[in-house]
RNA sequence: CGGGGCGUGGCGCAGUCCGGUUAGCGCGCAUCGUUUGGGACGAUGAAGUCGGAGGUUCAAAUCCUCUCGCCCCGACCA
């Protein structure tokens, strides 16, 4: 930071300015232990309503929550072969309980899947026990090598659905509806154009028969895996006896599905809409919806006004989340710096000449400088409150929208896609051979970032790396 | 785990190469006053076992050995 006031710019270097933003807004703060994180009240509140949001969804399409334990005995995670071996390098261990040595080790669950699958076996007996809904709300640990505030911490926050059905169709038909409750989540709380889409052979999860992903595009038009939903087959169902008796009174294994989202969404967000003032919060989302900045130059004035101020903050506050910031110790200027740097969509501004006029200064976030102001006048203030912030909503996602639109492009061939996914994304025809998926990842540093649900206009093609046939176009980008 | 960087008041740093007064600077913080429509200013003040341990020396933030931790860049992952 050469200027101690500003931001290192987006341009200039765009991890550093993630990394300030997440500090300076006081979202989170590095804890004491190696990759873990505080995340601070501003950053809770912001999670709190993402929770509220996809709560809501999960109850509406009949899920209900639960608690599962944090240890899972090391036995479990050994049960299902693939599960083990992609997630035993990033166990954490405990060894010692009680000031003795285990018998058997815990882990601290990386994931749910195994613990779960345990007792989803006590409880299925029969057919007209499923499906089985539950979500929980919780934390896991993976150790990871490198990590980053909100999108990698070795501990994170997360949902992780897990439905347990008799068929294999309602199975697929629940992963699918999960997908798109997060896209519509993404969508319209977050206004983050995402793109449904079923991952590679080689990015599916550890133990799922397919894995499928909202993809979303950052600031720095990297890709970011915002949310996850797995078709698991019936690979947990056997490795942890889930059986059911059907109609004709035979035994079955049950299909079983899980899908999570995490405090990466925070980080999703930040990097979706944040520009050079810091972040920029979507109004469904943003801890405040609104920041009071009242004015003064005289003690006359300042009796006026907080009183307007307080009048017009408890009109507003029964419909809005609002935030008063009547405090004397710092300028109005380095108010609208700070609050803009926190992401506070709309700011009303009332000073001697408002409280004269009986109208409001109201600048929007999502529009920076004097183009984001206008005046509104204090009488029907609610509703132009409301609808300011419909249109901040809305045009936050369309910005986000054309962004993302005009940095994907269709490579003709090989060298155009290196070239592409230099600078954006790429949608290519891909013959789904493992070969041509890490021939690109070599020499690009781009993954696969999921083949879109959505076909439409896709031919049958050549693939873009062998020029073998390719039925499906999917995506290409750096991702974090 | 490989490469790089860094540990000095709350934060950001200088000082370390070449040992030598009372360890400085900016921001922040506290008090008072003047300010307040885009990051105010002045005065006064509080705050530091120089990451830790050992060693060399008359003398160590500074030199030597060991150690711990963090950040950034790679390979792995949501």
């Amino acid at each position: 930071m050469a200027d101690e006031k500003k931001l290192t710019s987006q341009s200039e270097d765009y991890s550093a300015w993630y990394n300030e933003v997440v500090l300076r807004a006081e979202l989170a703060d590095y804890a004491p232990v190696r990759g873990c994180m505080v995340v601070r009240p501003y950053g809770t509140t912001l999670w709190e309503n993402v929770q509220q949001a996809l709560d809501r969804r999960f109850k509406e399409t009949g899920h209900v929550n639960a608690l599962f334990p944090l240890l899972i005995p090391m036995s479990f995670l050994q049960r299902e072969a693939d599960h083990v071996e992609g997630f035993s390098p990033e166990l954490a261990v405990v060894t010692h309980g009680g000031g003795k040595e285990l018998e058997e080790p815990l882990v601290v669950r990386p994931t749910s899947e195994t613990v779960i699958g345990y007792m989803y076996s006590k409880w299925i007996r029969s057919y007209r026990d499923l499906p089985l809904l539950i979500n929980q709300w919780g934390n896991v640990v993976r150790w990871e090598m490198r990590t980053r505030l909100f999108l990698r911490t070795a501990e994170f926050y997360w949902q992780e659905g897990h439905t347990a059905h008799a068929t294999y169709e309602e199975a697929q038909e629940e992963t699918l509806r999960m997908l798109g409750v997060y896209a519509d989540f993404a969508i319209n709380d977050a206004a983050i154009p995402v793109i449904e889409g079923r991952k590679s052979e080689s990015e599916r999860f550890a133990g799922a028969v397919a894995s499928y992903s909202i993809e979303a595009m950052m600031g720095n038009k990297w890709a970011l895996q915002a949310g996850t939903s797995h078709m698991l087959g019936q690979n947990f169902a056997k490795a942890f006896d889930i059986q059911y008796l059907d109609e004709n009174n035979e035994l079955q294994y049950c299909w079983t599905t899980s899908w999570g989202l995490s405090t990466r969404m925070v980080g999703a967000i930040i990097m979706a809409h944040g520009d050079d003032q810091g972040l920029r919060l979507p109004p469904k989302l943003a801890p405040y919806q609104l920041v009071v900045v009242p004015i003064w130059r005289n003690e006359d004035q300042k009796r006026a006004v907080l009183e307007v101020t307080a009048r017009i903050a408890a009109h507003l506050r029964s419909s809005y989340r609002i935030k008063v910031d009547d405090r004397e110790e710092v300028t109005p200027g380095f108010k609208f710096n700070e609050w803009e740097l926190r992401g506070v969509p709309l700011r009303l501004e009332i000073g001697p000449r408002d409280v004269e006029n009986e109208s409001v200064v109201m600048a929007r976030r999502d529009i920076p400088g004097r183009a984001g102001k206008s005046v509104a006048p204090m009488a029907g203030l609610s509703a132009a409150v409301g609808d300011m912030l419909d249109t901040i909503q809305a045009d936050m996602l369309d910005s986000a929208t054309v962004f993302r639109d005009a940095n994907i492009r269709e490579p003709e061939d090989y060298e155009a896609l290196k070239d592409t996914v230099d600078h954006g994304w790429a949608r290519a025809y891909w013959c789904g051979n493992p070969e041509c998926e890490t021939r690109i990842k070599e020499d690009t540093r781009a993954t696969n970032r999921n083949i879109p649900l959505d076909q439409e206009g896709a031919g049958p093609g050549l693939c873009i790396v062998c020029g073998e046939p390719a039925e499906e176009w999917s995506y290409w980008a750096r991702a974090y």
